[in-house]
DNA sequence: CGCGACGTTGATTTGCCTCAACGATTGTGG
DNA sequence: CCACAATCGTTGAGGCAAATCAACGTCGCG
């Protein structure tokens, strides 16, 4: 809660009445390693805010296969837009991939924030247009780069997660195999 | 004009003032088959709704080759979010591809609109949480799916597009050279 | 310790790209 | 109104990056 607070006092002055609301619909969760967060086929509509920690939100595809949607550490704000405004069903998980503090808060109950506090809805619509902003770059990415292009971008944005993140879930976050990430590492830490 | 606000008045009943607002900021634009609405290495900060007809953004690359962003048609914002919150110009660029009827808003206005009209400052935020849902879609599309099967989501997905849009552009859209979509194409007739 | 999860390496296959050539269509200027 | 160029879609041949399949080493953990 602590964390979220300061985020939200990074980008304007928080009024007493803001923080009371927040704590009021506000739920902290703390989470271990490899436990899950939001199972899939459920309906649920969750923001989820990271104060600390990392987590994963994926899908697993038709075939069995995993594929990472999107890493989220400390500040980063994850949920399922695909069915936030659908009423259908999830088909997305979420994971933490170390132990996380997290916040977590029902769509619902936010909009009526943003509602009654014009400043924080100007928040919250600046972070959508940055998501969508990430979004468009990694598709760029998706479409532009091969195998190893892919790693070293990755590399340079996601830094901070090198050390928790299994290789694997990488792959499945750049669309590559596990092997072909290994032998692009192979071949990188060769030069 | 008339069209963006049939589009707003379909989610909330639409004041006087915000009407007025939103005419005093627009710029209606009507442009023609294959005219550039707007040129990368620029730094506007704009949202475009579109009224009527298509438009396309998209990225060259370092290699010269076309990415196509987004298609939009009728009732649907396009921007460049990319360089909307980074004072970096613009490697975005936007055109019609046939005619088009355009409004075009700049971003620091909107804002201000936003917060004197909440429940305008909320359809916005419904608009761009859908948007993150279709790129997470996409991205979910490129990150499992073959070329045939990409093709074919598309057909599904933008049927509206499909007669407006030459098939090399919806090859750049999806990631396969237009040869391949050729040969996609060749064989999904043939059965 | 022994098991399972993870990363690596090798051999082989394959889907898609590249390069090249050729119709079909459109539009433009003489 | 026709000749011509330019643009676009298609087809073929060949090559390559990454996937697949399989085996093995290593590390962490119950």
């Amino acid at each position: 809660m602590k964390e979220l607070i300061e985020y939200i006092e990074k980008s304007t002055a928080l009024s007493e009445d803001l923080i009371n609301d927040l704590k009021a619909i506000a739920i902290e969760k703390n989470v271990g390693k490899g436990e899950v967060i939001l199972q899939k086929n459920t309906s649920r509509k969750l923001q989820i805010f990271v104060s600390s920690g990392c987590i994963r939100a994926f899908y697993i595809a038709e075939n069995g296969k995993d594929h990472t949607l999107q890493f989220a550490t400390k500040n980063w704000w994850i949920s399922d837009y695909m069915t936030l405004f659908n009423n259908q069903k999830s088909i997305l998980s979420i994971e933490s991939l170390s132990h996380s503090k997290l916040v977590i808060i029902e769509q619902s109950q936010l909009e009526g924030l943003y509602y009654k506090f014009p400043e924080f809805g100007l928040i919250n619509r600046t972070n959508l247009q940055n998501r969508i902003a990430a979004l468009q770059k990694r598709i760029f990415g998706l479409l532009t780069l091969n195998a190893k292009e892919k790693y070293e971008k990755f590399i340079e944005d996601y830094e901070v997660f090198e050390k928790v993140i299994p290789n694997y879930q990488i792959a499945s976050f750049l669309g590559i195999t596990p092997e072909s990430l290994s032998r692009v590492r192979k071949e990188i830490s060769n030069s």
